[in-house]
DNA sequence: AACTCGGGGAG
DNA sequence: CTCCCAGAGTT
């Protein structure tokens, strides 16, 4: 290809110059940038650690910040490097995972670990393809590691960027339009190159992320205080709410799960680790029945007393007040009964069940609704329904339930009516 | 190309 | 209620 072709390649964001913006996203996210645990430079090589680079961005793939941050330390300090995480045990990543979601990206990230420590001597490479190569990276996740920690010219396209970029440029798509985001790559890489002449790749890609976290929000954004406002089409054209269209979102499926939380005496809980596909795979629980409908007692007793050989038929069980936790695709209501026997020898554990302690339980990769029924007690929610609301679920044999929101802090938010 | 994988916050 | 979020891997 020509020179005059690539020249004029650099100049089709629809007739902005990639200057004019690596110029003004800089200057503002300068202004700006929050301070980020992640975000530490160190003062020796006055560079990005590239592992607290790493376990950031898998942490915050399809992840808000504020959710990262309640993790991200507690995860640091557990395993401070490449080379602990690779030695950490499964059961320990996922433990510090636990509330996150999408827990293959904890697997997919102790995997890297390990290569990192095998085949690159225990630090993160500063290649695109060698990152692009390390489970759990994507063009996305290489692209900010590579030039935020490496200051390579590499882009990186997130739903941020690719708003930020689809409205300035005035191109009215759905946000998973397939032709649209090929584009915003392209335009993605124009400003990498450009940021990256200049000394500046790090804060522009940054800066880009930021600017839709912060300005260039999907609701509501805040034109009159974008750096881009006098160039962006999309506010010119009266669209930047508009821009990009919703996504067609795939219906939740309604699921029952019955859960059987069986004490001993001394205080310990029977649990067992779930398959390794699917919802929650790998995951602890108190053993669990999976259906359209809620299981009965005899069905729940059954699955357990089986274990052992050991009928509960005489074993009286406490039943929760059933409640709903929603999952991207799934309603998942929860019906929770709880036993107590004298000693645990009445079940035999065996490898796939046992009973544990509390504090051992804590340690455990679980679920966020598991971890509620197993370590906050019971979910009687009677006289407290405060920031919770009830809907009518489809699910066979469910009557209502209330829905599991938001979890508040003590003295947050009362209840002031 | 479509589906699957969590969880919580905000409007 | 709905939509969204520093995406990637599998089918």
């Amino acid at each position: 290809m020509g020179r005059s072709e690539k020249t004029a390649k650099r100049e089709t964001f629809e007739g902005l110059r990639p200057r004019v913006l690596v110029g003004a996203i800089t200057k503002w996210f300068g202004q700006v940038r929050r301070d980020l645990p992640w975000r530490v430079v160190d003062p020796a090589t006055g560079m990005r650690n590239p592992y607290f680079s790493l376990v950031s961005e898998l942490m915050l793939q399809q992840t808000q910040v504020s959710r990262v941050l309640e993790k991200f330390g507690q995860f640091m300090e557990r395993f401070p490097t490449a080379a602990a995480l690779a030695v950490a045990s499964e059961d320990e990543v996922l433990s510090a995972w636990t509330g996150l979601g999408y827990y293959r990206r904890a697997r997919l990230l102790h995997a890297a670990a390990k290569v990192i420590v095998e085949r690159h001597g225990g630090q993160v490479p500063s290649d695109l393809d060698a990152l692009m190569a390390l489970p759990g990276l994507g063009r996305y996740t290489a692209g900010a590691i590579a030039s935020i920690a490496f200051g390579k010219a590499a882009p990186l396209v997130d739903t941020n960027v690719s708003r930020v970029i689809l409205r300035v440029g005035g191109v009215d798509v759905a946000g998973d339009d397939k032709a649209g985001l090929a584009w915003v790559w392209e335009q993605a890489e124009v400003l990498a190159v450009a940021a990256h002449k200049q000394g500046v790749v790090a804060e522009v890609n940054e800066g880009l992320m930021e600017l839709g976290a912060l300005v260039c929000t999907s609701d509501n954004p805040a034109c009159l205080v974008c750096p881009l406002r006098d160039v962006c089409k999309a506010r010119a054209m009266g669209k930047q709410r508009e821009i990009p269209r919703a996504k067609k979102q795939a219906a939740r499926k309604p699921v029952v799960h019955t859960v059987l939380v069986l004490s001993t005496a001394d205080g310990r809980t029977l649990v067992e680790r779930r398959a390794g596909t699917g919802l929650w795979a790998g995951l602890w629980q108190a053993p669990t029945i999976e259906g359209a409908k809620p299981a009965s007692e005899v069905e729940l007793r059954g699955r357990v007393g089986v274990l052992g050989k050991v009928r509960l038929g005489t074993l009286r069980l406490r039943q929760d007040e059933d409640f709903v936790f929603q999952t991207t695709h799934r309603d998942v209501t929860f019906r929770v009964y709880r036993g107590e026997i004298a000693a645990e020898k009445m079940i035999a554990e065996s490898a796939t069940h046992t009973f544990l302690a509390k504090e051992t339980i804590a340690e455990l990769g679980m679920s966020s609704p598991m971890r509620r029924i197993l370590l906050d007690g019971t979910q009687q929610t009677s006289g407290d329904a405060a920031g919770q609301e009830s809907q009518r679920v489809k699910a066979d044999g469910v009557k209502r339930a209330k829905v599991i929101q938001t979890k508040r802090k003590n003295g947050v938010k009362q209840r002031d009516d």
